[in-house]
DNA sequence: GTCTATAGGTGGATAGAC
DNA sequence: GTCTATCCACCTATAGAC
């Protein structure tokens, strides 16, 4: 029988649940340390203000996740030859698949449900350190992508870029609601099928001819 | 000279605000009779509860844009010949256009973080409403894209709107910090040039080949 | 490390005068 | 319709015993 995680874990597993439901600013440290079977002070013993314990809670995820990312990348840059789909593959699916795992699934929603809460605002410490944390990310994949799409201009590729994050951010923060919205027709468990939609959509996007700069008019 | 709107509208553009920045529990009742130079009790006289106020915040901005959707999408259906990219652009277009307006163009972005907001939280009431605003919508749009798809199966159908809608939901959410992290290359501002980049690539991204339903492996 | 107790502040909502 | 004043529940953070 598993030894019940200490006290710090406990914490860190309560505020990322109550995080996700309720908001940063609707989450009390009495409601994550009550949750957590552990003493109000215990946070400020433990991580110094709840700042930090949000910084702490986002770093646990994302840390891996990003860290598979970039060895995937690695791999594909290695072997030499690659295509679009396998650079938007390596980006995609991480995430995607730690949200089939039976343990750290729900996490990832969570996590993904945060992200919602902290893009959401626009001065929030918490949206630097979210972004400071995808910094190599954007630039290793943004280059490879470059290379696999060297007629594209740079700019598009950008905007396309920030296209297929909105999807998957979106998608992700939104699944529990899915199934619901679409009358049963999209199963957001169904992971692999769900890379399957994703990566070429996404593809054919970044494939899709440059739009003409000149006047509008039809 | 303009006069000053009355109270009950100032509570609405002060709370507006307020909520974009801020998400729904970090804005204070206070705060927002305060910015909109009335008396804490007004909220409560005018609106009733704090959650109401949010309602109508919401329908203040909503109403008129996807009224407009679906005008322009009458028209394309009584015109009877149509495109895929018309579709997606009387979508995608009319919240983009608003942004664009000097006046409403700020207001636009709030609803968009309050949107943000409200779909990272699993439970709230706020979503429900929500997603009854874009019932309708919802409906029509994809039984036109349907209609324009007929080879493509329905739930992946589904799956690609779900993506657009992400791609347009976190553009809106981040356009404060797009050219920031972009480095100065994507220009949020422009908007005629940003739906001239998303409407193709959404048609691509619907026009892409169903993919292969059969076991993994490449 | 974990507890109790509490300080010091802010929250939503309301009563009642004008 | 707008104000002041106030209730009371809840918040973060800390002090200090164990």
């Amino acid at each position: 029988m598993g030894t019940r995680p200490d006290t710090k874990e406990r914490i860190l597993d309560a505020a990322e649940l109550l995080f996700a439901e309720q908001g940063f600013a609707g989450t009390s440290l009495r409601a994550i340390t009550t949750a957590a079977g552990a003493n109000l002070a215990a946070v400020n013993y433990h991580f110094g203000s709840k700042e930090s314990l949000i910084n702490a809670v986002f770093s646990r995820r994302l840390e891996p996740i990003n860290r598979e990312r970039l060895e995937w990348l690695d791999r594909l840059e290695a072997a030499g030859e690659t295509s679009l789909e396998e650079l938007l593959e390596a980006f995609i699916a991480p995430p995607l698949r730690v949200s089939q795992d039976p343990v750290e699934g729900k996490s990832l929603l969570h996590v993904a449900q945060m992200i919602g809460h902290a893009t959401s605002r626009p001065d929030s410490r918490i949206k630097e350190l979210l972004m400071h944390q995808f910094e190599t990310i954007f630039e290793r994949f943004t280059a490879a992508l470059a290379e696999q799409l060297p007629e594209l201009d740079r700019a598009e590729l950008l905007w396309r870029f920030l296209f297929m994050l909105g999807s998957m951010a979106h998608t992700m923060a939104i699944s529990q609601d899915i199934k619901r919205f679409t009358r049963g027709l999209c199963e957001p468990r169904d992971v692999e099928g769900l890379i399957r939609s994703m990566v070429p959509f996404a593809a054919a996007g970044f494939r899709a001819p440059v739009p003409a700069t000149g006047g509008d008019v039809k």
